[in-house]
DNA sequence: CCCATGATTCGATAATTATCGAAATATAGG
DNA sequence: CCTATATTTCGATAATTATCGAATCATGGG
């Protein structure tokens, strides 16, 4: 996982309404929730929810399918944890951490 | 953990020499690193780190502590846990997730 | 084909954020 | 006390990002 892409997701989750948005999806798992239903719950207007969520869908973090006239968002479970994992990648230098410090970053095999 | 504290650690990490000067914190472990040694590092002056150290400061991803003329700053582990604990939090709607979705987020007692 | 619905794109404007040199602040040593 | 070092604060400017109405595109039904 490169950096670039790294920071794109963390941009998209820096805002208020795409955090509230994806926590949405995150929760509403597979089924999904159409991007009118998200601007409505989250008092957006609809143009303004599709500039988010398109911020969220180029950053990988969520995913879109058309059913019927609508379009329904969901959140990408992986996406979020190679985010994860790059966050913590290389904890503590290879020292085990301290339980306190709740460091449990697997190893990444595939860190860039 | 409340959103407005998760959007500024999100928006914290999600710049180029501040992710990269948490990375470089992350792996320092306690022992941490100067603020000049990190603007040297990453090839910034040293006006431009000190903001950005100041962003991650007030974010509460890291710490800081004086040695002598220096300013040492050291990763809060058990913040970027709280982070990205919000993040994956009631994943699913409480769904057993997939594993492959990698979806592993414990129950968050102190959820908000 | 026409109309209604759901969503995105466009364009202009407002708001926020990053950059960096110069000046100021703190610490240490002679 | 004076000087050097390490860092932060200030201030001005550049760059990026958010907002939202209007226009456009896609789908489905009558």
């Amino acid at each position: 996982m490169q950096s670039e892409i790294v920071i794109r997701a963390l941009a998209a989750l820096a805002q208020e309404h795409r955090l509230a948005a994806y926590r949405l999806l995150v929760q509403a798992g597979d089924d999904g929730i159409a991007a009118g239903m998200l601007a409505e719950k989250l008092g957006v207007p609809a143009s303004s929810m599709s500039f988010h969520l398109a911020q969220l869908t180029h950053a990988g973090l969520i995913t879109q399918r058309r059913q019927s006239r609508s379009i329904i968002y969901s959140a990408d479970y992986a996406a979020m944890n190679r985010l994860m994992g790059y966050l913590t990648e290389n904890c503590c230098g290879g020292i085990p951490c301290a339980d306190d410090a709740g460091c449990s970053a697997p190893p990444q095999s595939d860190a860039a």
